[in-house]
DNA sequence: TTTTATAATGCAACCGGTTGCATATTTTCT
DNA sequence: AGAAAATATGCAACCGGTTGCATTATAAAA
């Protein structure tokens, strides 16, 4: 009774009394095979459980079918940036894009400071294109990738002379003018910016963003409400004690992240102000933290399942067309308890 | 100028005039090479910029070098158990050890009741081994694992007869043991318990730690001050205020997560108790909230990057050598403010 | 010096698929 | 009916490595 070894289409082959070839051209559709041959060995295939090799098949067709997540080997021992449910949901978003597409996720755990990675997994055959997610010298290493000529896309694209290259981002300006636009509606009237890195493409947009909400209700920018951090708690809680000090009729600050805006949070509280009594907040990701912070956060949503579809789809059609594709995707304004 | 393409072992041969074997060799440091021949060879690979081709060797030794890391696609689109910076530090801890060890980790995306997925990595040849951190099932699916011999490895053990598989476990006897600890030694003395599913394993490891606290203390353990939730902050709010009712002198509480310890915390405010200073409260996990929280969590934390490294080594050890290894790892208390 | 053990290298098969081209069998068109 | 076209299948090479075995050169033993 013991299960006779069905391992290969040659297996296969000899059952059906046909050719190697044939079963191959059977089990991927080719038009070149009669519909009853077809058929007859596929029903064959699936009565003895056949799997395809899948080395093998990748070998012969000198193509993995296989995408690479970067990540930083340094980032996962310190504080994310933008991580936390972030990253998470983005990768099950893209591996359930990609598994339809019958591509597989690999994740490259990559020193931000060797040159040559990319070689490591393009030229060896492992994987077929890139997904950066990274912040840490992301323009760099898109420089390397678009000289090596290699594929891949980036979440939230760099200020980059060409178009030479694919990315998905989020509509930063946006997502600032919405966060801005919110703190005026709820009768805000001296409202702190406390952005990312100031290098940051997308924290420019963002303070483009904000500058254009004020504008538009003919305010003008005061750059002493306009302050730069580094993502963390620790500096949103810096950057609220400085913004306090250079302008304490301060009554809303919109954080360029949550984790920014818990540390602003915690600077104006330990001032005495309340927060949403006195002094509104918005934050940026909405990560899980945003939900259970006291009080619950107001800020900016991306619709992360939809991000990582496309990074998915579109680094594919990058790969087996060359198109370049560069997207932006919607942000929303989530309202809770801060303002 | 332009790069001569040196894609495979056989350009090296030729340069080196040797043949395709005696490179194969020399690059694998087969002791059958002379020293020569050896560095003779690395160096023309080395300066050509050779990387080899990982499919063609995948083929010929039958072996991927990638283990799957197991997730559930519906866990993606919902709140996580034990997820958030857990399983992004895990994964990170997992990759680092794996690529020391020339494997890849490859992120497959399961549906829990398709009974035959581990057929489409295994019998594919795509990958060699699972690591499995679902919870969803679990024992439903080591008995598949099992049963069809494929090489895999758990995140906390669950009951089961027959020590038949790997593992890596936290000691979750010591960490209810130390959170109930921490609170007799601050003062409480009636103190709950908000257990996560009453049939999960891990869940009562926990309660026999607790339990174990309090009779060395010579407390008689109170039925009513024992409740279990499924984990998440709304069930640890509902199971704080059904304590309350029955124990309204309560002034301590285990919860056996940071999600239900805030449950928990805003269930107490809510009702006009304070935390710490009328009731303590210890969390479970030391998830990135345990840090953020206000009040800051008081919980039982894991050892991330051990538990990851064991889990990548031990699983490549049962595949490579066939050894069934179950590991158990400290946990470590950490006191903030919530008690 | 001849024989034998040892070290270094090459030959060729194999891993399990895919695919261009040749071949055989029908069908369609003059 | 014979030629041309269309359809279905097989042959064999190829993808790029690894490895058992044979072969040759060199050192040690008789």
């Amino acid at each position: 009774m013991a299960e006779k070894p069905i391992k290969t289409i040659s297996d296969i082959a000899r059952i059906c009394c046909v050719s190697k070839s044939t079963v191959s051209r059977a089990l991927n559709d080719s038009p070149l095979i009669s519909a009853e041959t077809k058929e007859r060995i596929r029903s064959v295939a699936k009565e003895h459980n056949f799997q395809i090799n899948i080395p093998a098949r990748r070998l012969s067709m000198q193509r993995s079918r296989t995408i690479a997540f970067v990540v930083h080997a340094h980032v996962m021992k310190n504080i994310f940036s933008l991580a936390d449910l972030f990253l998470l949901e983005i990768i099950g978003a893209i591996t359930s894009t990609l598994s339809a597409n019958h591509y597989d996720l690999l994740v490259a755990n990559i020193d931000p400071h060797d040159p040559d990675w990319p070689h490591q997994y393009l030229d060896t055959g492992r994987v077929d294109g890139f997904i950066l997610l990274t912040s840490t010298r992301k323009q760099y290493h898109i420089r390397t990738l678009v000289e090596m000529k290699a594929p891949f896309i980036v979440w939230n694209k760099v200020r980059l002379p060409d178009d030479s290259y694919c990315s998905v981002s989020s509509d930063n300006f946006s997502g600032g003018r919405q966060a801005t636009e919110h703190l005026l509606q709820t009768g805000r009237h001296q409202i702190g910016f406390i952005g990312g890195p100031a290098e940051e493409y997308e924290v420019q947009q963002r303070y483009d963003g904000y500058a254009a909400a004020l504008q538009e209700k003919g305010q003008v920018i005061n750059p002493t409400l306009v302050t730069y951090g580094d993502w963390t708690i620790e500096s949103g809680a810096e950057k609220m004690h400085q913004l306090l000090e250079n302008a304490p009729d301060l009554d809303g600050v919109f954080a360029n992240s949550d984790m920014m805006a818990v540390g602003a949070i915690n600077a104006l509280r330990a001032q005495g102000r309340g927060v949403p009594q006195n002094v509104s907040v918005v934050g940026y990701d909405d990560l899980s933290i945003a939900r259970t912070n006291n009080p619950p956060l107001t800020t900016i949503s991306q619709n992360i399942p939809l991000a990582g579809k496309l990074l998915a789809e579109n680094l594919i059609r990058n790969i087996e067309t060359g198109q370049i594709i560069n997207v932006t995707i919607p942000v929303k304004l989530v309202i809770r308890e801060s303002t």
